[in-house]
This record gives C-alpha cells, structure tokens and sequence, in this order.
RNA sequence: GCGAUUGUGGCGAAGAGGUUAACGCACCGGAUUGUGGCUCCGGCACUCGAGGGUUCGAGUCCCUUCAGUCGCCCCA
C-alpha cells in the first residue's frame, strides 16, 4: 500500500471545520476590503533565500528544494508573504490606482520538519499583506482584521502579544546595545543563543531554555532605543488599538523569527492546554524594507499568516461544532422499474433544490432505510411495484414517522410542504394540511 | 537533527512463547417476500505495520526499518 508522506494528512472528518474557517475568512476579508491574491506554489528558491533569511531555520533547514528538468533552483514555498511581496513588485501594484494594496492569501505552505501536534509537513495559512502605508492605523487594522476574524469563528481567549523593533535606526541601536550587553556573558549561554550571537542576535530573547538567565531579564529592550519617530509610531498603534477595544500585552522580549520585521511585530497565542506547545496561531509584523531588498521601490508593508491546523485544534478543543450536513431525501426502491421511476423524479427534485440521494447498491430494504439514516436524510420516498403500477410514492417524514402517500406528480410539493412546515410562515403551515 | 511512546479486522480493543487470534461497534444475511432503527440467530482477520533473527514453536523475545502520536529546536 502506498501512503501518504510523513507531516502530510488527508481532510476527510475535518473538512467541515476547514469550510467554516474559509468561509470566515471570506466574509472578514471583504468586511476589511482585502482582496485575495492566489500565487505559485513553488517559486524561484533565491526568493526565500533572500527574504526570509539565509540564517533563519526555515531556510537554513526545512525547505522543500528541488532542481527543475531545466536546472533551475526551485522551493517550496514556506511561508506566504516572499510570494505576495514577488508578485506585488512583477505586477506593478505599486503603481495601481488604489492604494494602499490590501491582499490576503489562503493555501498550502511546505516546511521539512518533525511533524507534532499543530504542526505538519504541508499545512495551510491564511494571511494578509498590506503595501504602501506606514500609517500606524493600518498596523491596528492588521491586527483587528486578525481579531475579528477569530471573533467571527467563536474562538475565545486569545491572547495579542506585540512588541515594536523599530525601523532600521532603532533596529541598529538596539542592536549595539544588545550585543554590548551580551558580551561579556556569551559563555553562559545556551549552546544556540552562543551561535545566534553572531548570526542573529535579537532572537536570543526569544530563547527559552535561558528564559531565567539573569543576563536576559536584565537584557534591555527594544523599546528604550526607539528614535522618536518609531516610538511615536508604536504608541500610535497602541492608541489605535485601545480605540478598536482590542486587548493587548506589550511583550519587550518578542522579537519573531524571520529578518525581515521592523517596527511593530505580533503573535496570536491560545491557552497551551487548548493546543500544547505549538500554541501560536497567528503571527505577523511590519516589514518596511522587504519590499525593497527584493528589488521593488521602497515600500513599507504590514502583514500576519494563521495556522489553518491550529485554528481547527483550537475550535475543537473549544468544543465548537460545525453543523450536520444534512440532506432532504433518500430514494429507496424496490425493483428495475422503481429505480427507473426513482431516477427521473430525483432529478426534478435536484433541479428544485432538494438534497437527494438513492441506492445505486440494489441493497435490502432494511439497509437502504439505514444509508438514509447515515446519510441524514429528512424524507424517505419509497418506491416499489404497486408504487409503480399505481403512479403513486410513499413519502416518510423521519422526523415525525409520518407516512404520505401521493402521486409522483404530487410529491416534490408534498414534500416542500413538510418542510415549510413549523417555519413561522403560517399560509404554508395551512397549506400543509 | 535529537528524545519518549505506540502500531492486532472498516473502527475501538484483549492477547505477557504453545493447538482453531477474545470481545464491542460497524457491516452483511435471516427470524420479519415492502416500512427499518428493539430483540434473537448466523456470517465477517490463512494473520497481528514491513523485513530479518532467536526458538521444536513468535502477535508475544531480539535487531533493522517504516509510520502515527507527543516533546526538544523552531515556527503557523
């Protein structure tokens, strides 16, 4: 037998969490007036190289790469927003007549990792990018569009952790500041934080194996090496955001994974005994110079990316339900020329709008009233020989075990009267008896 | 890349070296030629993730490998 590759799974039982989660996306999206941009799959692999950053583990260790028939580099994306940022520069958009440019984007992403709860080999997002503005607003809007979105999906207790690094001044500032700090006290150090020292040192304070070291609590922050200017824009956010009544907590040690944030950065956690370890559901952050590095005309940027899988664990573990599909009517028939008869008035039945179904498998009466009831069938019409012969069709309402017999002609309104019935439109209730 | 743990029918799950691999659910058939969902009777795993080895004998012990789950790292 062959199956599926490690980190991978089919949506079977699930599926119905991930159209809601869809759907909200949806809905939210045009609420905000982000459109959805769709791009590649697989893209050119210096893209990811140069955007993500060469140090970072997403690229230094968990892409999908591969070489083309055509010798050319090509990877799996990882992560969304390189795609978008591409295609924003190679479409032109800066130069659209609307502005600022406002996407979302909804699909898979590929990382080479070992797969746990929360966490796979392919898994989806949902994220938004936002082009053109620096206007601390649309920070707050990014961060309310990811609220309300989570809102619009019942998932409760979620907790908005931002923090701000600054732009590339402050972002050096602190930087210096930081690694004066460190010096002395490398040694000490995880073994990672010692390699992170010279490849990256903001995300020591992200470490959380020397979370108690008192060389990281008493590390400065971010926020005290702020230029007016930037700590101007972050209190501006953090205005914005009490204005929207959404809550937050200013957390001076994230600081995010990938090289390219500045200014504000932010992450969506649930509470851990919803998903364990991997309880981040969203994160995101201004990327002002991204657009740049990647060859388009300055352009500063906002964006966030969901875990479609942790959302699911989440609604889940929060015991929302998704509704039932339910379906109208199953066909159970008796014979050659009652599935004939069958056949032709499913059809009516389907181009009036009713969920139908029927026995393809000439099963026993006995089981074929039981697919109906696996298959959450409302009505039952039965069909057999004196059915037949009579031109008549015996209707079963499985919520009252009431039996109708009617002509077929009769039965598609017979049966949109049942369902009409208790609706609160009373002229149809009357036409019911 | 590292660690822990699991792997028996469609699903859940007994089984601790010894003749025919419990049981429950689901499914199929009958009791009940066409109105089931209760009950009763019967059926349903040449085989225990895969491959080697030990043994007279392996689902049970050993090795290898694959996969699931959870954790580390990191992240969504």
């Amino acid at each position: 037998m062959i199956t599926k590759m490690k980190g991978t799974y089919d949506v079977i039982e699930d599926i119905g969490y991930m159209q809601e989660i869809e759907k909200k996306m949806m809905t939210v999206s045009r609420l905000f007036q982000y459109r959805e941009i769709r791009t590649p799959h697989f893209e050119a692999s210096s893209l990811f190289h140069r955007s993500v950053g060469e140090t970072t583990d997403i690229v230094s260790k968990e892409t999908y790469d591969f070489i083309d028939r055509g010798k050319r580099d090509n990877t799996l994306r990882p992560e969304g927003t390189a795609g978008v940022v591409r295609a924003f520069i190679e479409n032109k958009l800066y130069a659209d007549k609307v502005q600022p440019q406002k996407y979302f984007y909804y699909g898979s992403m590929f990382r080479y990792e070992r797969p746990q709860k929360g966490r796979f080999r392919e898994f989806r997002q949902f994220g938004a990018e936002v082009f053109g503005s620096n206007d601390p607003l649309i920070d707050a809007e990014v961060i309310a569009y990811a609220v309300t979105f989570l809102k619009a999906l019942k998932i409760k207790d979620v907790t908005v952790h931002l923090n701000t690094l600054g732009d590339q001044e402050s972002k050096a500032n602190y930087r210096e500041a930081l690694i004066n700090h460190l010096k002395g006290g490398v040694d000490g150090l995880c073994h990672d934080c010692q390699k992170r020292f010279h490849d990256n040192p903001l995300r020591i304070l992200d470490c959380k194996v020397d979370q108690e070291n008192p060389l990281l609590i008493n590390a400065p922050h971010p926020i005290d090496y702020l230029i007016d200017e930037d700590r101007a824009h972050f209190n501006n956010v953090l205005d914005a955001l009490k204005a929207m009544q959404i809550n937050y907590e200013v957390d001076q040690r994230l600081v995010r994974g990938l090289d390219y944030y500045t200014h504000t950065v932010f992450e969506i956690k649930v509470s851990k005994d919803l998903l364990g370890n991997q309880n981040t559901i969203c994160g995101g952050g201004r990327y002002n110079n991204l657009v740049e590095t990647l060859g388009g005309p300055v352009t500063p940027a906002v964006g966030f990316a969901f875990g479609i899988e942790r959302l699911i664990v989440a609604l889940k573990a929060a015991n929302i339900t998704t509704p039932d599909a339910a379906m109208h009517v199953y066909f159970l028939t008796l014979g050659e020329a009652a599935r004939l008869v069958a056949t032709k008035l499913m059809q009516r039945f389907r181009i009036g709008g009713l969920m139908c179904n029927m026995d393809y498998l000439d099963k026993s009466m006995k089981a074929q009233f039981k697919q109906s009831d696996h298959q959450n069938a409302r009505f039952v019409v039965i069909i057999g020989e004196q059915e037949v012969a009579e031109n008549t069709v015996n209707i079963k309402d499985q919520n009252t075990s009431e039996s109708y017999t009617v002509s077929s002609g009769d039965a598609y309104h017979k049966i949109m009267e049942l369902l009409l019935q208790g609706s609160g439109c009373e002229d149809c209730d009357k036409g019911a008896k």
